[in-house]
DNA sequence: TTGAAAGCGCTAACAT
DNA sequence: ATGTTAGCGCTTTCAA
């Protein structure tokens, strides 16, 4: 079962390699006879063009790195799933490259793409200080593209959700819903997410509450953290829990539970990202959806605009307004307006569900 | 920034190209003076190999397509991950291809990547008819294996869990715990996961219980049809509910807790697959771990031994056993002996837990 | 519009 | 052990 070449092809159509190249990738103007010779041709012996060939000839593999810290981080799989898609919807192909949140291999996942002529690298960096190095040394070879979580300034371009309107949004819900002793459970990282999100709590809580921003919490994004957080937390009485994450939010509302603490009754909580386990929890949780889709398909323009390995221009950084999603955790404690879901204007693209 | 180029490292160091591909590629003896001239040559100048160039000449493209039907189906991140990891260990990227749960869209995945001369296929069928053809004529060019989900006899290679084991791990460890009324929440697909659990629930039943099988519901995989069933099989008065995976049994959970139903005082509740969001169930959820990371590496290994496109030898199907993980929600109704985890013999590796 | 010819950067025969 | 030489299959000058 041996390979069909253009060299057969040609000689199938009475003429030349050259011909056949120019008909297939539509490069140049071919006389319509000759092109549709040559068409009946490749069908008939099942042409099928070499992409290796095409691309060491070419320089331009069709081919995106993709980087990020786990895969099995709850929040990825769908990320990765619009990039692939709008990739895709290119004609480019995806080299996936998961490096287990370590960014030496970061660094040797990145090198390892750049020897398989990757055209360019989506990065979600592991870490916001020692990513940086890798990503600044791969981004002089390739157009590269930050996503979601960057590293520093300057570094390349960067496309991420705009965490401070989203814990904007949080705010402006739970004190127009009747909540004013807001308090925070976030983690203590340096990643953007735990930066940006406790900044713009402290910013907004500052600005809309009259005793201003109440107790916070730092720890890590886990689920074992937001149960933790919970003890700390209660004794000051809150009305309202913001948490960093849905990871979070959930190991409150579990703890919370356990001690018999009514949500939204007592307290409401919110989230953060809308991963697909929140389904899950009791009562549902209102949290931030990300606009995974609009992420996704900006960082693939993005790429594009940036011609390979040139520097030159400042480096973009773009934020795009994430969506609320009230649901029964944040509810008002008269029921008297029931609400049950809600998008605000952002001009997000809605998040595909989860299938199984 | 142009690259360094063999030919640029062989005059750097004084000698011929030939020689510096054999040192680099380690493929044939060289002079140990020679050989320390032309690494420090390459060091000096930077040189990385162009893979491109490599894998048209050599033909191996030292890449592996992995087909996918949603990475956003719960199960699959963790396997993809356990995939990538073992590609990567035998210096082979992979090239992901998301097919959205259709068929169509799969066969044309399956061309591209073949187009883009990937030394080897990993599929995991969309569907268990139509994804059969272009399985088929995908695996008489590569090496090709079915991961998962299989799609008919002599296909291709297929490794997948062993579900008959994990179901009788489940019965026996209900019938251990004094269960006798056990009822199936089940999906009516012709998918390998509906079909042979439901057909191990009915043999292991019939084999273990006094009156046989208990009632028996089918529908979907999906959180909704958990719920309902419930209602349809609440009647017949169960003390347990075996799920054929677990995003039906967290259904299940929730449906029963709605109801005041006392999990697991009145009803044990069993789940299949144990993905990531049944940390969250309340009570926690028994249920079958698949053995992700053999499953991965039983995978891998078998695309290494199918030489390129040879048909010949007869097609291997390799089923790995799971293991139970017993939690709260099938805990023995009188708590004189507190089962809390439990891994049967069944030589499975672990999987390892998700990370934030 | 078409063809002839020159490579892309590398590896693999075949020499020596 | 090393060098010379032919390509891998394609795209792209350069001529015609």
């Amino acid at each position: 079962m041996t390979d069909v070449t253009l060299r057969e092809v040609a000689r199938a159509s009475g003429c030349s390699v050259a011909t056949v190249s120019r008909v297939l990738a539509g490069t140049r103007p071919v006389g319509a006879e000759t092109a549709r010779r040559v068409r009946q041709a490749a069908e008939e012996l099942g042409y099928r063009p070499n992409q290796v060939a095409r691309a060491l000839r070419s320089r331009s593999t069709g081919t995106v790195g993709l980087v990020l810290p786990q895969i099995t981080n709850p929040f990825f799989p769908s990320l990765v799933r619009e990039v692939e898609h709008a990739l895709h919807a290119e004609g480019r192909a995806v080299l996936l490259a998961d490096c287990d949140d370590d960014p030496e291999i970061e660094a040797a996942r990145i090198s390892d793409l750049l020897d398989r002529q990757v055209d360019a690298l989506l990065v979600i960096a592991a870490d916001a200080k020692r990513s940086r190095d890798a990503v600044e040394k791969a981004a002089a070879h390739v157009p590269l593209v930050l996503l979601d979580r960057g590293c520093g300034p300057g570094v390349a371009d960067w496309v991420a959700t705009d965490n401070a309107t989203g814990m904007a949004l949080v705010l402006d819900h739970l004190v127009a819903t009747g909540r004013r002793r807001i308090c925070f459970v976030g983690a203590a990282g340096t990643g953007s997410a735990a930066v940006e999100r406790l900044a713009a709590y402290e910013a907004e809580a500052g600005a809309l509450l009259p005793r201003g921003p109440g107790q916070v919490e730092l720890g890590d994004f886990s689920l074992e953290w937001g149960r933790t957080a919970v003890d700390r937390i209660l004794p000051s009485r809150p009305d309202a829990v913001v948490c960093a994450n849905d990871l979070l939010a959930v190991g409150v509302l579990q703890r919370l539970r356990q001690l018999g603490v009514d949500v939204p009754g007592d307290v409401a909580v919110t989230g953060f990202d809308d991963i697909p386990m929140v389904d899950l929890a009791d009562p549902a949780l209102t949290t931030v959806r990300q606009p995974v889709r609009a992420l996704a398909a900006e960082a693939v323009h993005l790429l594009g605009h940036r011609p390979a390995g040139r520097n030159d221009g400042p480096r973009r950084s773009v934020r795009l307004a994430p969506e609320l999603v009230v649901r029964a955790s944040s509810a008002p404690r008269a029921p008297s307006a029931p609400r049950v879901s809600s998008a605000e204007d952002t001009g997000s693209t809605r998040t595909p569900e989860v299938e199984q």
